[in-house]
DNA sequence: GTCTATAAACGGATAGAC
DNA sequence: GTCTATCCGTTTATAGAC
């Protein structure tokens, strides 16, 4: 394997693992160190492709960024407010159900709060998924149900039960209509 | 002032103060120093009554615990679904909307799903309430609608410029659409 | 690219004086 | 009841060898 290909590699693996632990325990109560020790790296190692925890983290909500713009992009192109919210909806379940096991990480956790600059894009994605459901000027309880609707990762802690595609189906329902009020 | 007054100030002094902090910045993000701090006094005081910081934050969700226990034993004198899931969904709101500066700390914060006590709490109240809205065997569309509606308080943070009774009744309107499916 | 070693600060928690 | 002082483990982060 190249130099390349095996910094990639534990480029990479540095994200998935902290992405487990992040969403398992929360990013404050995880340390460099257990990253390091569950990956059989050293601390040091990590520190050679993060300058910071911090960009560990910023690592991963870009990718969520990225994904939702995707999302938002492929949205726009739908006509009818409807389709839309069902091409949303679907879109953004499917990629909480792919993760069920590690679902948190959303804008709950105190360190995503915390971070002015990945808030600042959330909040950018935010305004533009309400413009696409609701037009221009969304009322006060439609911008409270697009709230509820996008943070409905947590929900499945209480749905251990189910499988994949029947969590689907349920979160899909749910969240369409709390979206459609 | 007695000495017993005295203490019992300083102690409800650490809780207000935790409180805040610990839904500000989260709970492994708040240190006894920063809570000392705050509050004018040593963090050696502050163990003086409680002593663990976990010890606190156990405080905090034991005075949530109850307050939801006499919600919950409140509604189970109303008769009818609708009227009971009203009654819950107007408790609860006016809870979440009275503290809405530091709503959180709810079961989102890693600190509370790590403790295994206060989880047992309150999947039990999250049971009962399930029962007197639901009935016995709630679907799995009814309980993921009560994991989402019991879990409003993070919807606040995009809908400041509410005022109180405002916020009030967007909440109360959501949470009962979600829950009546 | 990965390691060992270590710095420097901070965390939770305790002992003992007043 | 509150304080000063301190212990000790852990944390983020860096320096430098291989």
């Amino acid at each position: 394997m190249t130099r390349a290909a095996q910094a990639e590699r534990t480029r990479a693996a540095i994200l998935t693992t902290a992405r487990t632990l992040f969403a398992t325990h929360g990013y404050d109560a995880t340390s460099l160190q257990t990253i390091a020790d569950e990956m059989d790296v050293t601390k040091a190692n990590v520190y050679y492709y993060f300058r910071t925890k911090s960009a560990i983290l910023e690592a991963l909500l870009d990718n969520t960024i990225v994904f939702f713009e995707a999302l938002l992009r492929e949205t726009a192109k739908i006509r009818g407010k409807r389709a839309r919210a069902e091409h949303m909806v679907a879109g953004f379940v499917d990629q909480v159900v792919a993760n069920r096991a590690l679902s948190p990480l959303g804008r709950t956790d105190p360190s995503v709060r915390r971070n002015e600059r990945i808030n600042a894009e959330l909040a950018r994605l935010a305004a533009e998924a309400m413009r696409l459901l609701y037009g221009d000027d969304p009322t006060d309880d439609q911008r409270a149900a697009w709230y509820l609707a996008s943070d409905v990762g947590p929900v499945i802690a209480g749905l251990r039960h189910l499988t994949d595609d029947e969590l689907r189906e349920v979160l899909k329902r749910l969240c369409l209509r709390v979206l459609r009020g």
